[in-house]
DNA sequence: AATAAGATTCAGTGTTGCTTGAACATACTG
DNA sequence: CAGTATGTTCAAGCAACACTGAATCTTATT
């Protein structure tokens, strides 16, 4: 059972667990799912203890998460002036971190198979095509999918820039 | 301890253990990652008692993590002429359907978020500018990454096609 | 139809890793 | 410098999941 009394309207509530399920199953824990949808429906950051009262967690467990999802590039701190405390909030421009971390995966996978020795499955010449038809394709898709990256980034600083 | 000796020449099991704790960062369990690697890295398709055999896991495992991993278009089965045993192998041109279950899984993030009442969040428009930004994302890299993959599917169609 | 080979499911066990309260560290404030 | 607010780390409890041997189901073969 909960400890403390969520204080959000129930259809926030209730959409903030359904993105915190979806966060399960991307490698994130329950609680770091629950963060991120709470800032990301949340119209100013939140401090730890906001969170925490909000999302009946433990700090310990806001603390901890919150600072996992900093370093994948999920949230970012926010001071405010006269304030001591850590605020966060959802990066701006999401999708583009988030896609961009998934970029690094796929070459360090890449990476892997590139580094495999020559007489890998005692050198058999089927295996080596397929490994050597795989790191093309990712070749080619890392390629593309940075470009377009590339290109948002591009167009969305036309759009709201944020420096003059 | 394993109950069973791999068969494997050391160097092929390490890359297949490395490729395993990849995977399982990615969400797939040990075995599962470990099936992975060794068809990747065998020149022929493999029988379930085959995979038991090298892994040192039980059949049981290795049933329904192939199951699984052929469910996420990572695998495919194969018969052989004349045995009715089920032979499983990394499904051809592995990066695409790989990639096009991580679009998938963005759309239906996206439309998580399309999906949100009009009133989540007290109707704050920061809340609801914020949304609508990230969905403007995610549809121009869904569009972009999805022609650049349709480009693979034409150019990788004309280098090997699998019917004339 | 009986048998057997093969695949799948199931119930139990062990391991992993999430979550937490409490202890600890750090840095403001008066 | 003492006291306090805030954030982080730690050890332990617990829930969830992976893995297994055994039982069960399916389907080919005689």
């Amino acid at each position: 059972m909960p400890r403390r009394e969520a204080t959000l309207q129930p259809s926030t509530a209730q959409l903030v667990e359904r993105i915190a399920l979806f966060f399960e199953t991307e490698g994130f824990s329950r609680i770091g799912g629950r963060i991120f949808g709470r800032l990301l429906l949340s119209s100013t950051a939140m401090s730890l203890d906001g969170l925490a009262a909000d999302l009946g967690a433990s700090k310990a467990s806001i603390s901890t998460e919150t600072r996992s999802l900093e370093r994948r590039g999920i949230l970012e701190r926010a001071g405010k002036p006269g304030d001591r405390r850590v605020y966060y909030q959802v990066v701006p421009d999401l999708p583009v971190p988030t896609m961009e971390l998934r970029l690094d995966r796929m070459r360090r996978f890449s990476r892997l198979l590139a580094e495999a020795p020559g007489d890998v499955a005692e050198g058999s010449p089927v295996v080596r095509r397929r490994l050597e038809e795989i790191l093309e394709a990712y070749r080619y898709l890392l390629a593309e999918f940075g470009s377009a990256l590339e290109r948002w980034h591009r167009r969305s600083r036309k759009t709201s820039p944020k420096y003059s």
